[in-house]
DNA sequence: GCCAACGTTGGC
DNA sequence: GCCAACGTTGGC
């Protein structure tokens, strides 16, 4: 019997996750144009998050966080291509799994006002600013989420 | 293997 | 634009 919290087979398989990205690199808009089929989340050049990547399944979540400007959830996609080569690299030292955008935020939940949520003190987002790619609980899913506008959190 | 120096990210 | 926090590099 292994219970790893993240992975429970059955009860939640889905995880959850938040990719940074800033405007002027790579936008919620551009992720968007790239419709279904997705787009690779490259140039991730931090061994931290390069290993997140490596555990995100296809269906996995993750919020769109706009970094620096806006510093805003904007949206949710979904993983939908395992990690794999980043085809910008080729030291061999970095993966990267592909996503795809799935809805937007109705209401882009602003840095601030998760500051302010005391129940979303522990996300990674706060106390670590500078990981660019880092995982979200269940519970913080569904408050963001909740705060974001969207009633019921898109299932996989 | 330690740690000082440096580079980068991203909030302020 | 500044700087704190973090990660990486390289000399010892």
């Amino acid at each position: 019997m292994e219970m790893d919290g993240q992975q429970s087979e059955g009860l939640s398989s889905v995880a959850y996750w938040l990719f940074k990205s800033e405007p002027g690199d790579w936008s919620w808009e551009e992720q968007k144009a790239q419709g279904a089929k997705g787009e690779e989340w490259s140039r991730v050049r931090n061994y931290q998050a390069r290993n997140f990547m490596r555990e995100m399944k296809v269906g996995d979540l993750g919020f769109f966080y706009h970094s620096v400007k806006e510093k805003r959830v904007v949206g949710i996609v979904k993983v939908c291509a395992e990690a794999h080569q980043d085809s910008e690299d080729d030291t061999g030292t970095w993966e990267c799994v592909d996503v795809a955008a799935v809805c937007d935020m109705p209401e882009p939940v602003h840095l601030d006002q998760i500051k302010a949520e005391p129940k979303l003190e522990k996300m990674v987002l706060v106390n670590n600013s500078r990981l660019s790619v880092q995982p979200v609980s269940d519970q913080e899913w569904k408050i963001v989420c909740r705060m974001g506008g969207l009633k019921e959190p898109p299932k996989a």
